[in-house]
Formats: C-alpha cells, structure tokens, sequence
RNA sequence: GGCGUCGUAGCCAAAUGGCUAAGGCAGUGGAUUGCAAAUCCACGAUUUACCGGUUCGAAUCCGGUCGACGCCU
C-alpha cells in the first residue's frame, strides 16, 4: 500500500502570484512578468475556455502589454476542463517557456490547481460520465447507499469523506472500481508541502474581506456595464449548451436565466456579487492552509508597479 | 386624538400556556488530489420590544409603556 502510482508531477522552478478574485493579480501579474523576465501561465479554470472572457475577467490584449500568456483560451465552452487536463497542460507550457530561456510566472485565483502545481497529483483514470451518473441516480433513490457501499470497499475511503460528500465518494467509488484500492491510498501528495522542495516562490495578495467586497460590487457592476449580458446571450446562440463546468463560472447561469426571462435582471446581480464574495471567502481558506507563500498586504488604491517591485524583490533577493 | 393589527437572531420566518424557542437566507470557520468561480461540513436567541400581572408553568393570557403599519377624525 506504499505504491501511489504514477502522479502528474508538480511544476518545479517557477513563480506563483495568486490571491482573491478581484484583488488586483492580473494587472499586478504583468508588470512582475516584465520585472523577472517571464511569460505568464494563467492559473484560472475559467480562462480556459474561449468567448468567456468578460464574466472571467480574462485580461484583454492590451492588459497583457506584449507578456505573453499561456493557458488561456484553450478550450471550447462546450468541453469539460479538469484539475488533471491543466496540470498536463501546465507542464507542457512550462517546458516550452522554460526553452525560450524565460522564467515562469503563474497567475491567478483558482486555489487548487495553484495545489495541485505544487504538489502534483496522482495519475487516476479520469472521469466516467456514465457511472457518474448511475451512482448519482442511485444515491437519489436511496440517500446514503454510495457511502456505504464505500464504506464496504473501502473503509478508510468511508472514514475520511462525509455522507453527504456525494461528489468525492463518486470519485472514489470510480477509482476502486479502476484500480481495485482505496482513493486514500493513492492520494499523498497533498501531504508534504512541497512548494519549497520544488525551488518555487509563491505571492499571495492580501485583502481586508470589507474592502474586497466593496472591489468586487464595484467590478461586477463594470462588468455588466462592459456587456457581461451580451457575452451571455452569445454563448447561448451557438446553439451547443454550455459544459457542465464552463456552467459553473459565476454569472453565467445567473443572465441566461435572465436572457431566458426566468429571473429578474436586479437579483441576477445581487446574486453574482453574493457568489463572488463566497467563492473569495473560500479561496483565503485555502491561502491560509497553504504555506510557504509570501503575504502581500493590499490596500486601496492599488499601486501595480509598487506592488509588482515589491514582490520582484522577495522573489529574486530573499532566497 | 380615536380604533384596529402587529413587534421572535443581521434579514425572512415557525412555534399561540408545558420536552433544551423549527427552518431558510446572510455571516464566520473548516474541508478540498480528473466537476473546484464547483461541492461538502460546523457554528447563532439563558431568550421572544420593554415593565408589571395571572399561572405550578407564558413567546403564547391580562394591563401599561414604547415602536411600526393601517383605517377613522
């Protein structure tokens, strides 16, 4: 039970500037790029995907002044994008900047793959729509049968996951099904903090949650000001539903109910601003359960050339 | 000024004499390894506007005070 397998190894050797959504990074990210002699990999599971780009806040090609930027644009709306399918994306991005003779610079708020480019994740088989399913429709009929069908194949499985966690008791029921062991077994990664012994530097923007909020009412209002709508209305046309997790971006499914007259364009707001606020309270959970990144205290207004220097200056002279 | 209705956590809201005052939303903390801008978990009223009374026992009944709303003058 030693054996983890094979894993989709961690990024080595590179730069990482993460914080809340809303906090400042894209802007910020550019200029330290230019500082350290980097092209910018994105670190967003939303930016991938192409004609999303005012509701993720993708940066435009004037944001980008000539940095290159990697990860972004990757895939179709339609498609399902994965954890997995960005670390080996990811990879591959690095290894070619790293060929130019450039240093690699993450950028962005999507708080697990910055973990799983970390510490790298083990190498499952990736994910079964069709048993998805039927697992799902039988723990609809009779609440609790997946836990404890887990709890009979795998008991340390059963012991660490909640009941209720549906969704990670799927994933582990499909990894016993494919490989005959336990999930728990093969996921040790996470375990040693491994930012360091992979010789990377980590930033991580640091906000007063009052303050944000107030960043974040103010940019989804500019977003709705910038066409978020229209940009809705698009991806509705093209006449090919949105995938499950391209869905899943905030705003999205809030102005197509609107478009569709379902809902009201106020609350569409209201509740976008709400959502945003929940998913940066869950993205400082996990920046304070990560170690080894430098905090970098934000206040208002935001200086991005200051701030960029600022961390130029932890990342290449604080070894 | 008179009459009526009402006043339960930040908000919405159950419980109308008897187990430790439902639930939802928001908020806070945590989890997080192929859906992650997703999903899951945990936490709130020694107390029902206030004062007094009836009762073995009151958020629930009675009186008063304050406040809100409605109607009348």
């Amino acid at each position: 039970m030693t054996d983890s397998g094979e894993i989709i190894s961690p990024i080595t050797d590179a730069f990482f500037l993460t914080g809340p959504t809303a906090g400042g990074k894209t802007k910020i990210g550019v200029k330290l790029a230019n500082l350290i002699d980097a092209e910018v990999i994105s670190l967003d599971s939303m930016a991938v995907y192409r004609m999303m780009d005012i509701g993720t806040a993708k940066p435009t090609e004037l944001e980008r002044e000539g940095v290159p930027h990697h990860l972004i644009d990757v895939c179709d709306p339609w498609e399902e994008y994965s954890l997995a399918d960005y670390l080996k994306d990811a990879g591959r991005a690095a290894d070619e900047i790293r060929a130019r003779g450039k240093r690699v610079l993450f950028v962005g708020g999507t708080p697990l793959y910055l973990k799983g480019a970390l510490c790298g994740i083990f190498e499952g088989p990736p994910a079964d729509a069709e048993y998805r399913n039927e697992l799902a429709a039988r723990e609809a009929a009779e609440p609790g049968a997946l836990h404890r069908l887990l709890a009979e194949r795998a008991p340390d499985d059963a012991e660490r996951l909640h009941p209720n966690d549906t969704r990670r008791i799927i994933r582990a029921l499909e990894i016993f099904r494919a490989r005959g062991r336990s999930i728990t077994s093969f996921q040790t990664q996470f375990h040693a903090e491994s930012g360091r012994t992979n010789r990377c530097r980590g930033a991580v923007l640091d906000w007063e949650r009052p303050v944000l909020n107030t960043r974040i009412d103010r940019r989804v209002d500019q977003m709705m000001k910038d066409g978020f709508s229209d940009e809705v209305g698009r991806l509705l046309s093209l006449g090919k539903p949105l995938s499950k997790t391209a869905l899943q971006g905030v705003g999205y499914a809030e102005l197509a109910a609107v478009l569709r007259g379902e809902a009201e364009p106020d609350e569409a707001v209201e509740r976008i601003k709400l959502r945003t606020r929940r998913f940066a309270k869950r993205q400082a959970t996990w920046f304070r359960s990560l170690s080894g990144l430098t905090p970098i205290e934000m206040n208002e207004p935001v200086d991005p050339d200051a701030a960029a220097g600022l961390i130029a200056d932890r990342f290449l002279n604080e070894e």
